[in-house]
DNA sequence: GCCAACGTTGGC
DNA sequence: GCCAACGTTGGC
């Protein structure tokens, strides 16, 4: 028995991994998450789960490409590495703190879904999706199906 | 267990 | 570059 497919968003700045890298790597685990809530969506993901992948901190905020989850969460192999940025000295093999999954590329948007426009449908996204949430700074956020629809309809 | 200080995120 | 909001750390 197969649960249902489920929908995330993620952010990614693409200074760092943008959805053009995305596409030209193909998979790439999502390493770097030092967030407990945004672990624990990760965690809660399963193969074949729909992606929106989001540019932050850029010129244009907004949803750029979708892309699958393409493994079951793991450990995090940053963690253990001593000169990476997301070294945790706290973290042990033992009892791994942090968990990633792996992401496929699908598709790049014809054009970006800015964040200033998906703010003009709050009220059909509902006033509770973290991604326009005041304050909210969740990198790794569930989607329910009608959000994904919803914002992949602006395209 | 409280909470001030600090560091980070991310829009603007 | 600024700064609001948030999460974490560490002294007490």
């Amino acid at each position: 028995m197969t649960a249902r497919r489920r929908y995330w968003l993620m952010k990614s700045e693409p200074d760092a991994f943008s959805i053009d890298d995305l596409q030209r790597v193909g998979t790439e685990p999502w390493t770097g998450v030092r967030n407990y809530q945004a672990r624990n969506n990760m965690r809660a993901m399963q193969v074949g789960d729909g992606v929106l992948f989001y540019h932050s901190s850029c010129d244009v905020p907004g949803i750029v490409g979708t892309a699958t989850v393409a493994s079951v969460p793991y450990p995090d192999p940053t963690q253990f590495e001593a000169k990476s940025d997301y070294f945790d000295p706290k973290s042990t093999h033992a009892e791994p703190r942090w968990q990633l999954v792996d992401v496929s590329f699908e598709r790049k948007l014809a054009r970006t879904i800015a964040l200033e426009e998906i703010r003009q449908h709050a009220d059909k996204l509902g006033e509770e999706f973290a991604l326009i949430r005041r304050g909210s700074r969740l990198s790794v956020l569930p989607v329910s199906a009608a959000q994904w629809k919803l914002l992949l309809s602006l395209e």
